[in-house]
DNA sequence: TAGGCCATCTGGTCCT
DNA sequence: AGGACCAGATGGCCTA
């Protein structure tokens, strides 16, 4: 909100924070300085036109025409009391940046456990949230249905909303056409792969589950997909190294990936971060021993991706202790 | 160069 | 009173 008349002085960073998060405390001493350089003390005197000064000759002025105002009285701006108000804004200030900090840790975080996560080519704000809500949505229906699900379809729920580049990564990662994934840019086309999600691939429907933007797992369309098979696609991005491989280039080391309840997992982070966040074990079942940390996939050059060591790749999906052969598939077909 | 994304500052509001 | 949270404003950076 603009408080102040376009040619008033504005206090606003003439300082570049970019490496910010390489030394924090560093940045917010610039920040501290940069706040305590900027204070603008015509800004901390109250608005002559709107505010009311506690000098007790407004009282006087007051009359039919000018009621009182309610609420507090402004209480001078004494040289003590503003620079006590310079403090505590430089001091909000620093707050601040450590908040929106913490809520870009926190992002980042999200960003590590959602498909497609490469830390050379980060997705937005907005784009990670989306996905991140697409993915949890695509994972409970796995869960509620108990069965492997369609691959094209499970990518048309993960790239919802999402916006044509990210849908491009994300097909990427999948090596899938995306106009498969925008038959309908719309929205249509979600909605369709939504329906066909939960109704044409599975028998079984719960009435009462409701998709993420409100629209039912019992609504139909009247569109179709063409059948798509992923087979072939798998084929071709574990058998062929073809140099068509888009995934981003992987810039980390390999380190075992999370596991939800032992199903798939869809990132590769840094050993450090797996312990951080080893403790969602609770939630995050961990590798299972028959397949040692570390072990279960190896980086391919040549395609840029990381494969499965073992090449057997039965399209079996089971639930928790069975099979991991599709966590095997989509850790593949998602890492970067 | 326009538009998207981002970091930061800032004042208001709510809560403790 | 003070901190957390929020949203508007602004300028920098990057890319198509």
């Amino acid at each position: 909100m603009l408080t102040l008349p376009i040619d008033e002085v504005v206090m606003m960073p003439g300082t570049n924070f970019d490496d910010v998060s390489e030394d924090e405390d560093k940045e917010s001493q610039i920040g501290d300085e940069h706040d305590q350089c900027s204070i603008d003390l015509n800004n901390m005197t109250p608005s002559v036109t709107s505010e009311r000064v506690e000098d007790g000759k407004e009282d006087e002025e007051e009359d039919e025409e000018h009621p009182k105002r309610r609420g507090p009285r402004k209480k001078v701006m004494t040289k003590e009391r503003v620079e006590r108000v310079k403090v505590r804004r430089t001091e909000a200030n620093s707050r601040e940046r450590k908040r929106m900090h913490g809520l870009n840790n926190a992002l980042d975080n999200l960003r590590k456990v959602v498909p497609c996560y490469s830390k050379t080519q980060k997705l937005s704000k907005i784009e990670t949230l989306r996905l991140a809500k697409n993915y949890i949505w695509a994972l409970s229906e796995i869960l509620r249905i108990g069965k492997r699900p369609d691959l094209l379809s499970f990518v048309q729920n993960l790239c919802k909303d999402l916006s044509q580049p990210t849908t491009n990564l994300v097909a990427g990662c999948l090596q899938l056409n995306t106009r498969n994934l925008l038959m309908d840019q719309g929205g249509d086309g979600a909605h369709m792969a939504r329906s066909q999600f939960s109704s044409t691939l599975y028998t079984y429907q719960n009435p009462d589950l409701g998709s993420p933007s409100g629209q039912g797992a019992m609504e139909s369309s009247s569109k179709s997909i063409k059948p798509y098979n992923y087979c072939g696609a798998y084929e071709s991005f574990y058998q062929n190294a073809s140099p068509e491989c888009v995934s981003p280039p992987y810039d980390g080391p390999l380190s075992p990936p999370i596991n939800f309840n032992g199903i798939f997992s869809l990132k590769q982070e840094d050993p450090s971060d797996y312990v951080k966040n080893y403790h969602y074990g609770m939630h995050y079942s961990a590798v299972p021993a028959s397949r040692p940390l570390g072990q279960s996939y190896m980086f391919n050059p040549a395609m840029r991706c990381v494969l499965p060591t073992d090449s057997t790749f039965p399209y079996d999906f089971h639930l928790r202790n069975e099979t991991l052969s599709m966590t095997d598939e989509l850790n593949a077909v998602f890492h970067n």
